[in-house]
DNA sequence: CTACATCCTCTAGTGACTAGAGGTGCAAGA
DNA sequence: TCTTGCACCTCTAGTCACTAGAGGATGTAG
């Protein structure tokens, strides 16, 4: 049951010192006891909880997400089928995104392909983003 | 040169009418001249300009980039070194994303996988988040 | 002439922080 | 004991690229 001071939970986080403070503002983390001159002291639960959030930033789910997570991992005795919905979510999300990120390479390599480093009137980077009838990917 | 009113060029470029006037605050857009009521009113040369806009945008270029490439095609004699290397990084970014994505998706798959739909308690999804070490992919 | 869509300006809100100002707490060395 | 200096405190404002809404003016079709 050894305190720490919020740099410490940085520290041993990975989250920030004012993003710490920001998630107790939100309310993601409950406000720690305070040290006599006033100052942030924390404890081993308080650590895994930071670790748990910065995990899942990490993996992209939204600050409201995790807040359905943390609920979710505060009551251990329900069903996890909501923690698998949002997971379910984030996953679709994050293919859709590798879908558009593939189409968004193939014509930026394109466009760098067709660059002849002469003047910019025969430049294909302004050519393309001038005219979208030139761009071969329809998907955007 | 006929000119048209903000609401057809929105519909014609593809930017709401909020947004061209965002782009208007910012530079990016000239200001057009004004009808006798004070509305703004278009010419061809701006519809280009905006579509040119929406479509580096939609590839994900920062509107400081685009300035910069706006500021090439304004400019069409001098070289063209300058859009290819916007470009260019922008290609690295893309790559990049696509690869941290790639990871995510494995490790939202393999969440998603072990959820036995129980309990919380048991539930991997959850476990994946509080505990990093269950997680087989390290690259975030 | 009257609806009604569209336009105008302006301010404030979004998400998830980050930066900075202006001040206090605390531990170690001289 | 003093002082240096880092870490901490609160609070406000800024970031990016818009988006929403208030409150009012203009333009057009019937």
């Amino acid at each position: 049951m050894k305190k720490i001071t919020i740099g410490e939970a940085a520290r041993k986080s990975g989250v920030k010192v004012p993003t710490i403070r920001y998630y107790e503002g939100i309310g993601l983390l409950r406000e720690p006891s305070r040290s006599e001159g006033n100052q942030r002291s924390y404890e081993p639960s308080d650590l895994s909880r930071l670790t748990f959030i910065r995990h899942a930033r990490e993996l992209g789910f939204e600050v409201e997400a995790i807040r359905a997570l943390l609920s979710l991992q505060d009551n251990p005795l329900q069903s996890c089928a909501t923690a698998d919905a949002i997971a379910k979510a984030r996953l679709i999300e994050v293919e859709q995104r590798i879908r558009s990120l593939m189409a968004l390479k193939a014509e930026l390599e394109m466009m760098v392909e067709g660059c002849g480093h002469g003047r910019v009137d025969q430049c294909r980077v302004i050519e393309v983003l001038a005219d979208h009838a030139e761009c071969r990917h329809h998907g955007h």
